[in-house]
DNA sequence: CTATATGTTATAGTATATATATAACAGATA
DNA sequence: TATCTGTTATATATATACTATAACATATAG
């Protein structure tokens, strides 16, 4: 899977990776089971340092999205991903909170902002679907 | 209108502070022209340095949600709040995107996602709307 | 056995962000 | 004149982000 990193952006490095590593697997483009590159190929491949990718990988476990095997490497968790608790549902309304108030200020309506929001879940599920027989 | 801040939070306290202020004026508790306390006044409210509040309000300046008059203090922006552009809208998609991902990952519905959007609309509206007469 | 690959740990250094503490300044107002 | 604004300047402390090296434990390939 294609990762890119930017260097102007003020999400830091490692979460920009797990970002997109999460959002390799909502697309299917990571399949449980499938493993990902050492924390040193990646870092070289990446141009970054190695304790950078280490860090996203450990918040990845963290999560439950990965499974890391001493020896192995790290995979994306087999048994699929937990789901969500209540934690993290509150850890959703916090996050989109202040959106929907700005939103609100700028003359955004209810609808307008659900559109985007449905925009991003198409978006997702564009390549997961499609075949009938997974 | 109250404001409460969380030393604990992983949000830095100026945006905790950003963001309240913003929620006051989508809910309509703050209303155009309404003047807010000194950096001084709200920084001994809170328990914190000026600085910390004067960082908050240059950025509420520079999204335009106030005006600074360099002596009579901070007003909510009295010709209403800049319509959103195309830079917000992009800004919204990148925040809300890793959140829908991992979302589909941890099996929450598009529906059910839209669902917290919609009470969040809800909240807001609650106090704004009512009165016919504004 | 040896070499190589894994993740892991340790140490150190640099740069930036966050928050505080104090002091002083410019300008309007009571 | 005294007091209230926001503003600017310094300095300090702490935490975060990122890098650079080195070394370690352990599984596997040759």
């Amino acid at each position: 899977m294609l990762i890119e990193i930017d260097l102007e952006s003020d999400l830091p490095i490692y979460s920009q990776l797990v970002n997109q590593i999460i959002e390799g697997i909502a697309t299917g483009h990571l399949k449980p089971g499938e493993g990902l590159p050492s924390v040193r190929t990646l870092a070289a491949d990446l141009g970054i340092n190695l304790h950078t990718v280490n860090k996203a990988y450990q918040i990845l476990k963290q999560k439950g999205f990965v499974l890391i095997h001493r020896q192995k490497g790290v995979v994306i968790q087999p048994q699929g991903i937990a789901k969500a608790d209540a934690y993290f549902i509150e850890g959703i309304k916090e996050t989109v909170k202040p959106l929907v108030a700005e939103s609100i200020c700028r003359d955004i309506s209810e609808e307008e902002f659900i559109t985007y929001c449905r925009e991003l879940f198409s978006y997702f599920h564009k390549q997961k679907g499609g075949f009938s027989n997974e």
